[in-house]
DNA sequence: CTCTCCCGCCACCCG
DNA sequence: CGGGTGGCGGGAGAG
């Protein structure tokens, strides 16, 4: 399946596919769909955009098109064919009818044969088999289709935190096409990353895509226009009542303030680039303002949760609607709509309140909290950055949430990081119940990013960052090493990577918000929360009991704590460091292993500069190396890959390194699945660990990997170990460390490790030699049982050839993270049920746990070191092979075309 | 059944 | 007036 699916993404768009890939996993963190996508989602959703996209191009021929989709077919428009649209088209109708297939066999080389099919005989496949068949399948799924899914391919596409000189443009209908959907669905998205100012309409057709650097100020504003309205009275009062969705009394508490258009006004303050936003248009924007008062909501709520009824009743209140059934109901539609980007952004994560009338649906908070701490050098560094930000605005709104944090009575910092210990040490697993859940979560993560935050101003890191910052980030990743001070507020931190590679990694890196997603869900979702917890654990220390691993950092530390016994002895000296490096590492990660550099130690930026692009992908993961996690950033040249693992891993994970494959460490991880099966995961990741690290086990490390925005909290808990085997000369020289991995997979990571960039690829190769370690990499999902590992090794890596083409490489990545991306469907089953929210970020590696894969676990991973990816399904290798080998026939050149075409808008 | 929410009709504007 | 926008709600997939 995975492989299918990353084939066709590939095909489609390489960077669409890496996008898509991305945005399966995170699609796990959409509510239901999530889940679903992921099994199917990978598959299917590049058929599905593709189709849609001939409909809407009709670059459809007429013998595809049989096979497509009715749909497809009916809509298909009559775009002159190109070869990559004929391509696409096949890939589209091909990939489906593949994945029946492989359904079938259920296997995985059935996948490979859709892939050479795809490329040689996709149409004969489809004839072959029952075409009928596929088409249905095809079809399918409205998740796919989802609003959640479409958002997070769309934010793919374009880095989190470009460069501010930058400005990208997004064309509405480039995008459409690209994505294949109606362009009413981007509307839909756009318009709610426009309220929260990550894009701004420039012109007709045109949008102007900011990114998040301006997020954090955007929130904080908002939650000061909340506060102002006093949604917090009006949200408890409704609660108080009861929701009744007839009940709409609340005009009273509505209160003064009701100024609806203030909403729009926000948006206009924040905007900082383009100015037109305000102008915008017409109407109200009734989705914008929805949106602004719904992130309001939950900024101004303590507990972070916010159920739909209620925030539907307060939305109808404030536009005076009548309240009528009907409208509520629209406008819990429309909830729905907002709800699933904003989760896509990694800003929300779904979860059910229970109440007395029982459960409802309501949406937790897990994004940023407390802007105003960390803000302000963001905010001045986002004020250099963004000149058109108005500075008063945000000092104003710095003030207005201090204040409020201060009312609220935030924890310090040091409270803050006593309680995380404290939970650390003690039970993950308490008995939270969503609300309180929630709010003591999100204390958590404010604790946490205090505490890294003192930690990194401790070193001063914190003031490089600022200054970085501040400084337009311009060409230099530079910013990256600074980051990782700021993973703590991570978010803000805006890597300023403006590689769309990046995008993705950047995304994973917002997806600070996995932490709070993590701990989000556990304080959220009792069950669904307690098994993530549990899942974590294992994941992330096998006998180690973790409880919360609200972030990145916060799993570093305890890697460092924990596994100091085993694995760092050595690091402890530099444990001190470590602790400080994990923050670092963490947002380093994030940025990209080479800069990673000790932000405060060095930043050559000359490092960054190679690897970033390479990185980027990367960056998701953060290893925690011992003494060389520490250090990693030191050895940030290609060369010295072995001086970072870290970076090789990343290297790895991104497949990219494929490329470079030439390395071969391959880097087993094993995703902890985490949520799936806790206990089995400890002990798989130990015994794997203790196999591949046999070679160091002390040293071992974590990879942390933040899930995209898509996968919002899902964090997969690598523990990665290279192995000896696998590595190769270069891997030598990092060989010697073995690194437990703790993956949190994001959707995006998922696609990160596995190939990242398909555009990056050069750079890589120019660290091939760094990468070569980089060789595929496993992961093994404890939670799955023996679990298929999944190697995300870079295609490349395994077969020589793989260096293969650039336009393999995208492939590659595709596959890669539509293998981790399939799976999950699966696991997500099986993990939670509960939250689907929160099922969905797991999910890539749950399903990774359970889906058959025929992989082999870990050992098989180190066998076949290939590149196998074996995800659950183990599509990988055959797949990146073929791809490698072919690329140039298959997809790849195509994808490329349709890539360039596509993302490169950019 | 309920929860989600896709889909796309059709009204609004703007130029 | 045509085309970009996007409100809106029917209706269906998923659970």
């Amino acid at each position: 399946m995975e492989v299918n699916c990353l084939t066709l993404k590939d095909l489609i768009n390489p960077r669409q596919s890496r996008l898509d890939f991305a945005i399966e996993d995170g699609e796990n963190a959409q509510k239901e769909n999530i889940f679903v996508d992921r099994s199917r989602m990978a598959p299917k959703t590049p058929i599905k955009n593709e189709p849609i996209d001939l409909s809407k191009q009709k670059i459809f021929t007429p013998e595809r098109n049989p096979i497509t989709p009715v749909k497809l077919v009916d809509r298909q428009q009559a775009e002159p064919w190109t070869p990559t649209a004929n391509l696409k088209m096949l890939i589209s109708a091909a990939s489906p009818d593949i994945r029946d297939r492989e359904k079938k066999k259920g296997l995985f080389r059935p996948i490979e044969n859709k892939d050479d099919a795809f490329t040689d005989s996709l149409q004969l496949d489809v004839v072959g088999d029952s075409a009928v068949d596929e088409f249905e399948k095809q079809r399918p799924s409205r998740k796919q289709k989802s609003l959640g899914l479409l958002c997070q391919k769309f934010l793919a596409r374009y880095p989190s935190y470009p460069l501010s000189t930058e400005k990208t443009t997004i064309s509405l209908d480039e995008v459409a096409v690209s994505l294949g959907v109606e362009r009413r669905r981007i509307y839909d998205i756009v318009n709610v990353l426009e309220s929260l100012h990550l894009v701004s309409r420039v012109a007709k057709n045109q949008y102007g895509w900011h990114g998040r650097h301006s997020l954090p100020r955007t929130l904080r504003s908002l939650q000061r226009l909340g506060e102002e309205q006093k949604y917090e009275e009006q949200m408890a009062h409704l609660q108080q009542k009861e929701l009744d969705l007839m009940d709409y009394k609340l005009g009273e508490r509505k209160k003064d303030s009701s100024p609806d258009s203030q909403d729009p006004q926000l948006l206009d303050f924040s905007e900082p680039d383009c100015p037109s936003s305000s102008a915008n248009s017409r109407k109200d924007k009734s989705l914008r303002i929805m949106s602004q008062k719904f992130v309001m909501l939950f900024l101004v709520s303590k507990t972070k949760i916010v159920t739909l009824d209620v925030a539907a009743k307060v939305l109808i209140e404030e536009s005076q609607d009548a309240p009528d059934h009907s409208k509520f109901k629209t406008k819990v539609r429309r909830l729905y709509d907002i709800a699933n980007v904003l989760t896509s952004l990694a800003l929300i994560k779904k979860v059910h309140v229970t109440e007395e009338r029982g459960r409802k649906p309501a949406f937790k908070w897990i994004g940023p909290v407390d802007f105003s701490s960390s803000d302000e050098e963001l905010v001045d560094v986002s004020a250099s950055v963004l000149p058109e930000l108005k500075r008063e605005t945000y000092g104003q709104i710095q003030v207005c949430a201090k204040q409020r944090l201060a009312r609220h009575g935030s924890f310090s910092t040091v409270q803050a990081s006593e309680r995380i210990q404290r939970k650390v040490n003690s039970e993950p697993s308490s008995p939270y119940k969503e609300e309180q859940g929630s709010s003591g979560y999100s204390l958590e993560i404010g604790s946490l990013a205090a505490v890294y935050r003192q930690k990194i101003e401790d070193s001063s890191q914190r003031k490089a960052f600022a200054s970085k910052r501040a400084m337009p980030p311009s060409s230099s990743l530079d910013p990256a090493a600074p980051f990782p001070g700021l993973s703590v507020d991570s978010e803000y931190c805006a890597n300023p990577l403006a590689h769309q590679v990046f995008s993705v990694a950047q995304m994973d890196l917002q997806a600070f918000p996995v932490q709070n997603s993590l701990t989000g869900q556990v304080g959220v979702s009792p069950a669904s929360a307690a098994s993530d917890v549990e899942s974590l654990k294992p994941a992330l220390l096998a006998s180690q009991p973790m409880v919360y691993v609200p972030s990145t950092s916060l799993f570093m530390l305890y890697g460092s704590l924990q596994e100091g016994p085993s694995p760092v002895s050595e690091r402890d000296s530099r444990s001190a460091e470590v602790s400080a490096a994990k923050q670092p590492s963490t947002p380093s990660v994030q940025k990209r292993l080479g800069e990673e550099r000790k932000p405060q130690e060095e930043e050559p930026a000359t490092k960054r500069q190679s690897r970033d692009y390479e990185d980027s992908p990367l960056a998701l993961v953060m290893p925690k190396k011992p003494s060389e996690s520490t250090d990693v950033a030191s050895p940030k040249t290609p060369g010295n890959r072995g001086s970072v693992p870290l970076e090789d891993i990343h290297m790895e994970a991104q497949v990219s390194a494929a490329e470079e494959a030439s390395g071969k460490a391959t880097v087993n991880c094993f995703i902890s699945s985490e949520w799936g099966n806790p206990s089995r995961d400890t002990e798989i990741e130990k015994s794997s660990k203790e196999n591949e690290s046999t070679k160091e086990p002390s040293l071992l490390q974590y990879l942390y990997v933040q899930s995209p925005a898509g996968l919002n909290g899902f964090n997969v808990l690598l523990s990665g170990s290279q192995n000896p085997h696998a590595m190769g000369p270069p891997s030598g020289q990092l060989p010697s460390l073995s690194i437990p991995c703790m993956v949190l997979p994001s959707p995006t990571l998922g696609p990160f490790p596995v190939l990242y960039s398909p555009t990056m690829p050069r750079p890589l190769s120019s660290a091939p030699g760094a990468l070569p370690n980089a060789g595929p990499v496993n992961f093994g999902l404890p939670g799955l049982g023996s679990t298929a590992h999944l190697l995300i090794g870079p295609a490349n890596m395994v077969n020589p050839k793989s260096s293969a083409l650039p336009s393999a490489d995208p492939q590659l990545q595709g596959p890669c993270s539509l293998n981790l991306s399939p799976e999950m469907p699966r696991s997500h089953n099986i993990i939670q049920p509960e939250s689907p929210a929160y099922a969905a970020q797991p999910v890539s590696v749950v399903k990774l746990k359970q889906s058959p894969v025929p992989v082999t676990p870990k050992s098989i991973g180190r066998t076949h070191r290939e590149t196998f990816f074996k995800t659950p399904g183990s599509l990988g290798d055959p797949v990146l092979r073929r791809r490698e080998r072919n690329p140039t026939r298959n997809t790849s050149s195509a994808q490329r075309r349709l890539e360039i075409p596509s993302s490169e808008a950019d």
